[in-house]
DNA sequence: CTGCACCTTCCCCTATAGTGGAAGGTCAAG
DNA sequence: CTTGACCTTCCACTATAGGGGAAGGTGCAG
């Protein structure tokens, strides 16, 4: 399997599958006779592993740690329960930040909305922030 | 005033003025006769406009068009405005997407923590995920 | 024989907001 | 006269996940 063909299963790119090989997330590749990777099912079930994990908001950095467990023989669910864990706290936090931010910046905008002609001093730049 | 009190005074690094200026958000700085910069108090007073737009979240490009608005001799208020409404459209959809990124994790960490013994086979990496 | 689709490596670029550090100039104090 | 605290410019680097495109090799169809 070229890896344009299994790029074309996972809905990546070949870009993609060389830059995952790149940091370490897909073995070095066995190449054909002709200098072009060859990907066995293993390499698309791995893609497949990666994909799920990204779907659940996995960086690369993780994703690799979970199959480095796995390459050295290990069951990696600890890992993976700990990269959850960990993914749900830096979650909360962002998602706390991120309505905070979002409150102060409805009070800027409910004032900007009231206030129909400010006096905008050159000074200041703009009174509304 | 040189750039290192300017910094002082806004609690900003030497670094940060200096790649404001490089970015356009402050104009070319006066130069003292030994080439030094030499701050006035507008500056100052620019530099406090970024640190609140920062705080509401305005990425340094949107300031800069706001500032821009200013310096033509326009008054800003109503790209003010838009940069307000479209920065809560733009927090209103990273929440929506993060929250929902919580709910799929917190799902796939339930059911991690629930399963005590899972058969992770090596063909999926991890059944967790 | 030539075109076309596919593959290879390599290096640079994207966006964000700066930070780190090198090499060198300036100025007041001791 | 030297030390130290400033200042200058410039280049590279941080983290993230790839994308763009050049220059060149491979293999099959027409």
């Amino acid at each position: 399997m070229r890896i344009g063909e299994a790029a074309a299963a996972m809905g990546m790119t070949t870009k993609t599958l060389r830059f995952y090989e790149h940091r370490g997330l897909l073995p070095t590749a066995h190449r054909a006779s002709n200098g072009y990777r060859d990907y066995g099912g293993e390499t698309v079930a791995r893609l497949d592993f990666i994909r799920r994990s990204r779907v659940a908001g996995l960086t690369l950095a993780q994703i690799g740690d979970i199959l480095q467990v796995r390459d050295a023989g290990g069951t990696p669910c600890a890992h993976v329960r700990d990269a959850l864990a960990r993914q749900l706290t830096g979650l909360d936090r962002q998602i706390t930040e991120l309505v905070a931010l979002r409150a102060t910046v409805a009070e800027y905008y409910d004032a900007a909305a009231a206030a129909d002609s400010v006096s905008c001093d050159s000074e200041r730049i703009c009174s509304l922030l």
